[in-house]
DNA sequence: AAACCGATTGACTGGTCAGTCAACCAGGGA
DNA sequence: TCCCTGGTTGACTGACCAGTCAATCGGTTT
């Protein structure tokens, strides 16, 4: 009764998944792969998955969840929507830093993979571009940020901006030293909130 | 020898393949698709094409060429970069309200499909992110930009902002009127020069 | 020790397509 | 008239791989 199996097989798939998947796509990794990279049977990853989509789903759902928790938790105790903000793009970066592998997956993977895993989880994407948008409106009212400027407009540019630099990182188009984590949390935001042009 | 098929059957091919591509997506288009779509035989469009790929990497080839001679232009007559700016953010948001289907396959299927054609074409696409970069360097050596934002940055925010914005539209995550597209022109332009908070 | 049961194994199957190729057709020139 | 040539046709093949399943293993219970 007492199962406490020394390694979790199931959690060696999914991360084996993360590498394999990070390293060739989804599309040309085979499920022989993620098995011989996890060291399990080829039938053990359809014992405790139904597919290999379903694979990358679960990978996909762990994650996304804890950024739709944190956009939520910033907008709850963001000091100002500023601040908001930037936590918002903090903690995806960070999400970055600290497991480059898996949110290249879910990037290259689902988010922007608008014809296969994006359609899928759209609406779940989506919920992000919304609580985003709920900051930057709730800004507006509050009379810090200009109402002239659509806030699910501002919402997708700030998303897409912070996507494209973690897609710089990813293919190596711009650096990616520490530095150039911290400053892209900064930089995003000032330049969205204050603009490009000296005041 | 003077030959003038009536109906070019390799532009058709293209055609059809831009239109089924923008339906079904590139892995989930066969071969006998864009024939069936095109009207043609199925090896006709061996006879054209070297391959499937192919035909994907010849519509890609088409529009980014015009992207970067547009982008290059801009620079070259812009008033301001600011002027510049706009008018690159204007090309792309005409391109995809001229010919919607063919800038979603782009999108979709190069720009952002990192591990299979965007990898391939990533010297092509950085290309843009380039000189997008010197515009808004030029504009900083020039004092009506702050330098202390990096230009790359600059750049990959400012490329990510509106690639999301088509990519919003495309899957009708935001609304596609024709008010919208020129209210997102000036949009871009107004965040990213002027920001969000009031001056 | 015998039955039990979930975890684990990996050979095998069925279906899917990209790309090939031999044949066919039309029209221009000899 | 009869080649000749290049566009056109579509049946066929070879490779690939997700998912299945019957067999095995190892620990637990009775």
């Amino acid at each position: 009764m007492a199962k406490a199996p020394p390694i979790d097989k199931r959690r060696q798939i999914l991360d084996a998944a993360i590498r394999v998947f990070a390293r060739q796509g989804f599309h040309s990794t085979r499920v022989s792969d993620i098995a011989d990279e996890a060291g399990v049977a080829y039938g053990l990853v359809y014992h405790y998955f139904k597919s290999k989509d379903e694979v990358l789903n679960e990978l996909f759902n762990e994650r996304w969840s804890l950024l739709l928790t944190a956009i939520e938790e910033a907008d709850r105790e963001g000091a100002s929507p500023r601040a908001k903000l930037e936590a918002v793009a903090g903690f995806i970066v960070d999400s970055y830093r600290h497991d480059p592998e898996l949110m290249k997956v879910i990037i290259v993977e689902v988010t922007r993979a608008a014809n296969s895993f994006g359609r899928t989880h759209l609406s779940e994407i989506r919920r992000a571009y919304d609580s985003i948008a709920k900051i930057v409106a709730d800004g507006q009212a509050a009379g810090v940020f200009r109402r002239d400027i659509d806030a699910n407009f501002v919402s997708m540019s700030f998303y897409g901006a912070i996507e494209q630099l973690l897609s710089g990182w990813i293919f190596e188009v711009i650096p990616a030293a520490d530095s150039d984590f911290d400053q892209a949390k900064t930089l995003l935001v000032t330049t969205i909130c204050d603009g490009l042009e000296p005041r």
